[in-house]
DNA sequence: GTCTATATACGGATAGAC
DNA sequence: GTCTATCCGTATATAGAC
């Protein structure tokens, strides 16, 4: 599996999981016909995060937004309630996304230094991907509302379990040394965030997903490896 | 070296933070008596670096931090000229501080391996002595005047460089083994980061700054470690 | 479905009394 | 030095034409 491929399946989730928002939300959007929908919203989506990212959703106005996406304020508010409630409907879908396609890669691999690999991988794959989305969820869920954000910490803390238990598991098998499990994840983590926090300076580095990948494996690895096996 | 001797030989106490402040911008503050600058520069700061983390700083209103502070909006403004200059006074005055700090302790140790862990431990104890001031440097730094953006950027960049410089001439010595200078110092900079980023967290968890320090420590050293060496 | 025009509220900033 | 009252721009959101 290397990026490109990776990138298709992704695509393609993108749009069922549009397609699923409009089925979710149908009474609260007032335009009728899918196709319109399905297209409006991506380039509304698109547009919050790319001008959120630059400047901060609390400062992007629905002026800003107009201007960006070609649509009158008028236009915009058919498609969604309020400035929250778009943010919401953005969440709700990217996060189930990612969610999905992150349970189905690791649940693949058994073995826990095969399992570890796939994770890191996948998670990198997800968030280059999804790029803005990444950053933006990282950067905006303080300043959300209540609901949203307890829904980020879950979310972190549940991919930072994911990491823990493979920690665990390998240990147990004897595949890594000891270790403290929980922190090792913590860090993990905090990697694996670096990589859609700082993409503007890799990407100005030539340091494509792919490198990055083996470079933070080989770190870890350098770190889990069984010491002075017995001769 | 730990935190709490940290502590003991860098003031970082807010006062003196303020009387910096105070003697850099006697032009622009209209109230001239320091010992009631001092004092209220330092409720505003606070407040300031309180609400913005809570919400954001393009979110704090005015009125909240004249609430937050309880100071009038009118005797808010005679502090500072506006709410951009605000940030400029407290960017300027929490980065000379940290920046003259970490230069001086990284100066006193020449051997790479020892300067590895003195920039490591000054860092973060750093960020543990004025976390929210951290955490609001990383968060809003998108946020603010270009001229601000600017200066974030060339802080990280100068930091990170610190730690390369370290690797390279740590190599150079054969004191780590040949590895990514460059790669590795952005690594480490995501995971003193993660310390001030997800300050809470640790403390929920009882995780101590010393610890963490260790922790990376190890974690860095594994990876540096010198492979084979000769018989 | 999409537009223009507008109601209404809230934000930053200042004037001038005390 | 600090307060209250207020100006004025801009934000969200809606009404109603096309």
């Amino acid at each position: 599996m290397n990026f490109a491929e990776f990138k298709k399946q992704v695509d393609l989730s993108k749009k069922a999981l549009c397609q699923e928002v409009f089925a979710e939300n149908r009474e609260r959007i007032r335009i009728k016909k899918e196709a319109t929908v399905v297209k409006n919203l991506e380039k509304i989506f698109s547009a919050t995060l790319k001008i959120s990212n630059k400047k901060g959703f609390q400062a992007m106005s629905m002026r800003d937004l107009s201007r960006e996406t070609g649509m009158s304020m008028g236009a915009l508010y058919a498609y969604f309630p309020g400035k929250e409630e778009l943010v919401a409907m953005l969440q709700r879908q990217r996060r189930s996304v990612t969610q999905r396609i992150f349970e189905e890669r690791i649940a693949a691999e058994p073995d826990p230094p095969k399992r570890l690999e796939s994770a890191v991988r996948t998670h990198l794959y997800l968030s280059e991907a999804m790029q803005p989305w990444f950053y933006f969820s990282f950067m905006e869920a303080k300043n959300l509302a209540a609901e949203e954000q307890e829904k980020a910490v879950l979310s972190e803390r549940y991919t930072e379990g994911v990491f823990a238990d493979i920690l665990q598991d390998g240990q147990q098998l004897g595949a890594f040394r000891k270790i403290d499990a929980r922190l090792l994840a913590s860090i993990i983590k905090s990697m694996l965030q670096d990589w859609y926090l700082k993409r503007g300076k890799y990407a100005r580095r030539n340091v494509s997903v792919d490198r990055y990948a083996e470079f933070i494996l080989g770190f870890i690895r350098a770190y889990l490896e069984v010491k002075n096996p017995d001769p």
